[in-house]
DNA sequence: TTTAGTACCTTGCAATGTATAATACAGTGT
DNA sequence: ACACTGTATTATACATTGCAAGGTACTAAA
């Protein structure tokens, strides 16, 4: 099991969105943010990570309600890794709730 | 929400295993380690924090099969930030639950 | 022309987990 | 006697990651 795991569902979350469709990255931002507290300057760092290990690649598309947007798309490697990545984030949250209950009551 | 969740799993667990009855170190790195993948230098750190921050009372006792253990008990400042930290938990775990799933299907 | 919203990126910092090892006691095998 | 294994705690150096804050720049509305 992927020991950064502990840290690393955002990693996870930006994985999922992208593999669904390309995706720019104030638009995960604003996504994610909306769901969890994050702030911007923790998406675009791990959009680079990302791209830097071949999970995504990039091309700019220019837009009338800003500056040209950088959009990232999915790469096989990156579709394997985020597959595998859902799985074992499943069987984490399995594990610490098992962990949280035996806290509990019994 | 804290922010910290992120990454604070670990604390929570520590947490509520010790919420159910006084536990030893080396009693939480054994129950903690069968389920997720964690080194022994990992909880006592953690147990040292809690411990600073008033979260846990310790005392030592005697052991036939090795060295003393130091058991760790919760107070009530500790029960609560537990508490608080389970709903927490389980709020922060179904917004990522939605987030994964708007990456997979729709 | 100033403000607000969109859009991207970088840097320094703090928190947290990892790896590794040192220390120490008890029981078992050689 | 000696070494090894299991129990038990603690410390240190290191890497990763998220946070806070700020900088750049384009568009549209006030």
């Amino acid at each position: 099991m992927n020991p950064q795991f502990n840290k690393g569902i955002l990693e996870l979350c930006v994985l999922a969105l992208v593999s669904r469709k390309e995706r720019y990255g104030y638009e995960l931002v604003e996504l994610i943010s909306s769901r969890i507290d994050i702030s911007e300057g923790t998406i675009y760092p791990i959009l680079k990570r990302l791209t830097e290990e071949d999970y995504f690649e990039t091309y700019l598309q220019e837009s009338k309600e800003g500056p040209p947007r950088k959009y990232y798309r999915i790469t096989a490697k990156g579709r394997r890794v985020c597959h595998d990545g859902m799985r074992d984030w499943q069987v984490f949250i399995r594990q610490v709730d098992t962990l949280l209950k035996e806290g509990e009551g019994k």
